[in-house]
DNA sequence: AATGATATACGAAGTTTTTCGTAGATGCAA
DNA sequence: TTGCATCTACGAAAAACTTCGTATATCATT
């Protein structure tokens, strides 16, 4: 269930591309790193058989698509992320990273608001 | 430089209780999962050598020290995750978190004081 | 001195993850 | 129709991580 961080890697290009073949997919992923062609399609096909990826015939080749979404995933690494690294603790989590950091105004103001609605869960 | 999961266990029992043995890193380990004490040994032999611990004898045994700080190791895996689960975008980690995880309004208020910090900065 | 408990060192097996070579099928162009 | 490019499937090597068995030394107690 758990995607390792080459299978990340392809989620992400699926998620930013939608349902792609394997050669596209390592087409964006050799502008990043040497990766051989079979590495990828051996990776997507075994990602298809856990479930991570679904397919379909296309012509001589198959179109991949993502099966899990990216939040979905997101929230399952910041799970185990935050027990691992922070041991629980999420709070100290994100005071790490806004400390750590850049965030341009929209994007706190953006998170000020978010931390303003769950401060007035708390107080009801 | 990153320590596995396993190193990670370790690296918290040393933080969180100070120079210990393998014995007393093993005896806190055993209470949340199986580990053979030759298991935990090995571990900390190997984080020894990549220079993650040092030890000093002490008697018949050698007591361990984390070489590695909790904030930088923290800042190190914070900075990885983040690239490779958000690509890069922390503010989107920050609010994945927030909506997720509870925390208590001390913290909020704190991270929301750190926010009025860095807004300022912003503004200059 | 013998025995039992406990320490380290070492090697190696077991798992998981990543990588790629090779074989065989299919499409296309000369 | 021959040959080159490109696809999948498969197996397996390579690398990274985890686990533990066994040998050996040392300490404490009888």
């Amino acid at each position: 269930m758990k995607p390792t961080d080459a299978e990340l890697e392809i989620l992400h290009v699926l998620w930013a591309n939608g349902p792609s073949t394997v050669r596209q997919v390592h087409d964006n992923l050799s502008q990043n790193r040497d990766i051989g062609y079979t590495t990828a399609l051996k990776l997507m096909q075994i990602m298809y058989e856990k479930g991570l990826l679904s397919r379909e015939e296309d012509g001589r080749s198959h179109t991949y698509t993502a099966v899990v979404t990216e939040e979905d995933t997101q929230r399952n690494l910041v799970d185990r992320f935050v027990e691992t690294a922070f041991r629980g603790s999420a709070s100290k989590l994100v005071m790490q990273v806004l400390g750590q950091h850049k965030a341009s105004r929209e994007e706190l103001d953006e998170i000020k608001t978010l931390l303003n609605n769950l401060n007035r869960d708390l107080l009801d």
